[in-house]
RNA sequence: GCCAACGUAGCUCAGACGGUAGAGCAACGCACUCGUAAUGCGUAGGUCGGCGGUUCGAUUCCGCCCGUUGGCUCCA
């Protein structure tokens, strides 16, 4: 909402104008489908929506005859008319116009008196502003449209939405418009065919990644750098395995909590779940033995393979699937070691994301409706979370109800190509599991005492993370990250002879990922190829080059080139394929 | 799971009142031996997502299922 809302009814910034453009698609809406109940219509990050009740479904169609009708709207330029009516009043008037949404939204504002807004027929329960006529919205788009539940419940009634979008300028529009193909051509889905990075077969079922060797390559370029930061930091490195006896699970909560999101099965009549976190493995390795209060923290980090049963319509190329990895670790520590290791946590949050180049938002998800364990050690650990986050001067905002149901959480969310975002990173702090499975530690006191426990991930899950990195860099990976770092070219079989080979040997030698394009295709066809795979260097030879044992670089988008000896080559390939994990501080 | 749309060759897409299907790119083969984003010619490739139903006959019509897409709900 703007901030010019309270003081007039009317105003004409960006908000404004979306708010009055979905109430003009209402308004056709409303002719065009007599008997309509429209619901609610806000404004969002970029557009509008309105939900409405129709006697039929909406078709694909539709959508032109509801541009057409708006159009009419705006050229009839109805002047909005700012009231402010009686709840009495405005209860009376809708229930005779069977708006029963609007009149169940009356009965639930306070005070005595609601914000009316009226053009021509068309009458609306709203807050504003709004223009002053309809004839200044000029240039908008009917985006797409989706089912919606009233009030975001899903057992109440079905609604129909449909976005759009406005602006004052066509140029505005033509700009939306264009920014959305480019972010479609970013996205993952596309560029993981595009460039062979991974798949998903209908054979194995939904939300299941088979990653192919280039996906691969990658994934294993991050796991490397993964595991030497966190050894660097002080975690050491775990495996569990990814199935456990149900009792595990009854012991741990997730039988009670969790188990709609689980798989099961039966062997030798003993149940076993395959596990969607890893944390009760982790504690299992921590109660192995008895802990002095001089071991602690114990930092335990684990690539972790989990499964999560997510409903069909949820599943989202990589971003959202059923099986994936997660760059888990669970901190073991005394209480007043907590706030030092959630802000080492969150250092390390914030160099591997500036590191990538992200930019993120951060929330934190306070104690769910279901949720285990005494409500006062959740405000301790929600405290802890936030004074963190306030010593590192981190902007956040509060997800009321977001948390694990063992504990709050700091989350952070990566946006996707088309500005969706994504949760990744997590910092979760947990006096619950450590009190179900009795962990203790001994004090310096001697007492046993019990220790409290962080969850965190770094980048969050691996496939969500690279999802979001191939739309993050376009597909365009700098080199250190490129599934093929070099591609060597040779003009023609003889005339360079034995040396492109000698020069990707070279580079493999010293872990450089290259291949050789010897094909008897044009040397334009195979350069062109190497581009459509986005190989970030390509290295030509032809005679003058094997003559000298040099190397022809172009860069990947560049056309200018650039001859270098093959020493002086490698090494510089060596620099820009170093991991750059400097950033991690000990 | 819900609402809607979609599923034709590896990829992008044509197609037919219901009479078992094509194009470009990729792949493969032959010729060309080539200096920085597509050399030419040729070959092969499809249970038209799956299963049922209607029909003399279904990839096309109907139903169910699976998968995908955009949202909703839910979440890393």
């Amino acid at each position: 909402m703007s901030a010019g809302a309270a003081t007039s009814p009317f105003a004409e910034d960006q908000d404004t104008f979306w708010h009055t453009t979905t109430h003009i698609m209402a308004q056709a809406v409303c002719r065009l489908f007599p008997n309509t109940r429209y619901a609610i219509g806000p404004t969002i990050d970029e557009g509008f929506y309105y939900d409405f009740d129709v006697v039929r479904n909406f078709l694909p169609e539709d959508m032109a005859k509801i541009e057409e009708e708006m159009k009419k709207i705006v050229e009839e330029n109805h002047t909005v008319e700012h009231m402010s009516w009686t709840k009495g009043e405005a209860l009376e008037f809708f229930e005779k116009h069977g708006q029963a949404f609007k009149a169940e939204l009356i009965r639930d504002l306070p005070g005595s008196e609601v914000s009316i807004y009226r053009q021509g027929e068309f009458t609306d329960l709203c807050r504003g502003p709004h223009l002053k006529r309809t004839g200044l919205v000029r240039h908008f788009k009917l985006l797409t449209f989706a089912g919606a539940y009233w009030r975001a419940n899903e057992k109440g009634p079905r609604l129909q939405r449909i976005y759009g979008i406005s602006y004052q300028d066509k140029k505005n529009l033509l700009e939306f418009v264009r920014r959305r193909e480019e972010a479609e051509k970013r996205d993952h889905r596309r560029l993981g065919v595009e460039l062979d990075l991974f798949g998903m077969d209908e054979t194995l079922g939904g939300g299941l990644v088979l990653y192919h060797p280039k996906g691969s390559a990658m994934r294993m370029v991050i796991e490397d750098f993964l595991k030497r930061a966190h050894r660097k930091l002080g975690y050491q490195y775990i495996f569990s395995p990814h199935m456990a006896n149900a009792n595990l699970w009854k012991i741990s909560g997730h039988y009670e909590n969790y188990k709609e999101n689980m798989y099961f099965t039966q062997i030798e009549e003993q149940e076993f779940g395959i596990k969607p976190m890893n944390c009760p493995f982790h504690i299992q390795v921590y109660r192995s033995h008895l802990r002095s209060y001089r071991e602690l923290p114990i930092r335990y980090f684990e690539l972790g393979t989990v499964y999560r049963f997510e409903r069909s319509g949820v599943l989202h190329g990589l971003l959202r699937v059923r099986g994936f990895t997660q760059d888990d670790a669970h901190i073991f520590c005394r209480e007043e070691q907590l706030t030092g290791e959630i802000e080492g946590v969150l250092d390390f949050v914030q160099s591997v994301l500036n590191l990538f180049g992200f930019s993120y938002t951060v929330g934190v998800g306070t104690r769910p409706e279901k949720f285990m364990g005494d409500p006062e050690l959740w405000d301790r650990a929600t405290a802890a979370l936030r004074s963190a986050l306030d010593a590192k001067k981190i902007q956040h905002e509060i997800h009321a109800g977001d948390g694990a149901f063992y504990g709050p959480k700091i989350d952070v969310a990566l946006k996707d190509a088309l500005g969706r975002s994504w949760q990744g990173p997590t910092i979760q702090v947990d006096f619950n599991l450590p009190q179900r499975f009795g962990l203790e530690y001994v004090s310096d006191d001697g007492s046993r005492k019990t220790p409290v426990m962080i969850h965190r991930a770094i980048l969050g899950s691996l496939e969500r993370f690279i999802g979001c990195l191939i739309e993050h860099y376009a597909g365009d990976f700098p080199v250190w990250l490129s599934p093929i770092q070099v591609r060597v070219i040779p003009v023609s079989a003889e005339a360079a002879g034995a040396f492109p080979a000698e020069v990707m040997d070279g580079l493999r030698a010293r872990d450089i990922r290259a291949d050789v394009d010897e094909r008897e295709e044009s040397l334009g066809k195979r350069i062109r190829a190497a581009e459509l795979e986005k190989i970030p260097v390509v290295a030509v030879i032809g005679n003058r080059e094997a003559q000298a044992r040099s190397v022809n670089v172009r860069r990947r988008g560049k056309k200018d080139q650039e001859v270098l000896s093959l020493t002086d080559f490698v090494e510089q390939i060596c620099r820009e394929a170093m991991v750059p994990d400097g950033a991690i501080n000990p």
